[in-house]
DNA sequence: GAGTGGTCTAGACCACTAG
DNA sequence: TAGTGGTCTAGACCACTCG
């Protein structure tokens, strides 16, 4: 076991140590089980003190990865899934526009907020927003119907890069670091408006899901409600139990 | 601003700080926007090093409570969401059951595992697993079916203990610590069987899930498909967007 | 009893933000 | 320029697990 570590780069230390720990255990390198080694000899072997090896360590038992027991040692978590998916669901719907699946702006314009966009992005009722509405398809066919409402103030949303490089991405350029988002997931049965618009037949079985996210200083700054395809559409996560 | 450290305590000065900081954030005596004080400052006032003040103030950041911005300092989120459900669906399902809804043991017996059960706790396919089938009402109406399979050895599952304390503190009180979860949650229209389970008409649309649960050695210790009526249910929790 | 991680200290220098 | 958090060091003692 060897590590690279570049006291020159601006990457800190203990990133540089957790990424090839973590490259380690990915292709296995580490086999699941695997003990680690003490803290006390990584830290003489690698020329660093005890505390930043384990700031490497401690973030990759954040992420799941390893798992520390008291008088037994550091080892990989010996699980068949490899890649925890993170924040899937909110990647998926915020990034993945651009890759596989094709956008399709259907609406994006400015419109007064009505009672329940207001509070929800804790606006003044009438406030300037942006409404933005998007078909999303996967092999040409339509699989989610996404309406979104920003505050108008918040950034521009150029349609044509809107469907190119999707809207996490626009707002993170805009200078927008998102922080924490709050999700329902429910389910229901298409009207006939929505089914139309899915391709579906009425009385189809729909996911809904509705999101308000923020940013790092609380602010909203986003809401919306998405409607999926429940057959061709299903939000897969992994979950971590913080003891 | 006052913070009550005891050294005697067993409980670690780090966390007593996390937690009083935290109380503190909770019931407004912290309000949102809060420059929290420098950690220098803190650190000699509370007689305690820097690093380890840091512990405190870091266990909240991770928590989506506090921001820490270079050059600025620490202030107290500024959001309308105080408490992060954390891990509500999980929670919900696990522990739920015993407090306001009640839980009904359908199903509890040993069998041989199906191929997907197998596959799905990493067991040979025939092994011995229990089947547990629940139904889960609030108000005296069904919401939920709940099937769950367990590798056998884990632990013995009394059917009356089981409708009192809930799988998921049973499971913990027989020494399995929960690890990470994946879970899908999808949706689809009701069988004819399944709406006369929970009460609905055939076509009506359920909300799904699957999930297999893992303790901290990697092992699958849980596999459950749910159901639920989508008019009476929906998953609803918090993310917090790792930077 | 030997070895492990868990906690804690008292410093240090740096990068970033603001006025 | 002054103040903040970000990183890093070199020690220390303790609680726990195991043979």
């Amino acid at each position: 076991m060897h590590f690279a570590l570049d006291r020159n780069s601006p990457v800190p230390l203990y990133y540089q140590l957790a990424q090839q720990l973590e490259a380690a255990i990915e292709h296995g390198a580490l086999a699941p089980g695997n003990l680690l080694g003490n803290e006390i000899d990584l830290s003489t072997r690698l020329g660093l003190s005890r505390p930043t090896v384990r700031q490497a360590i401690q973030s990759l038992v954040d992420k799941g990865l390893l798992v520390r027991r008291r008088g037994v040692g550091t080892q990989v978590v010996h699980s068949q899934v490899k890649r925890p998916l993170e924040l899937s669901s909110l990647y998926d719907d915020l990034e993945a526009a651009g890759q596989g699946p094709t956008t399709q702006v259907v609406r994006n314009e400015t419109v007064p907020a009505g009672a329940d966009v207001a509070a929800a992005l804790g606006l003044a009722e009438g406030a300037e927003v942006i409404l933005l509405e998007r078909l999303r398809c996967t092999h040409g066919q339509p699989v989610a119907l996404l309406c979104n409402y920003l505050p108008a103030a918040l950034l521009e949303l150029d349609t044509a890069r809107l469907e190119a490089t999707g809207l996490y991405r626009m707002m993170r350029s805009a200078g927008v670091t998102l922080h924490s988002a709050r999700q329902t997931i429910g389910a229901r049965c298409a009207t006939a408006e929505e089914a139309a618009q899915l391709d579906q037949k009425e009385g189809a079985a729909l996911l809904t899901m509705q999101r308000t996210a923020y940013d790092d200083t609380g602010r909203a700054v986003e809401y919306g409600t998405h409607i999926y395809r429940a057959s061709r559409y299903a939000f897969d996560f992994q979950l971590l139990v913080r003891s």
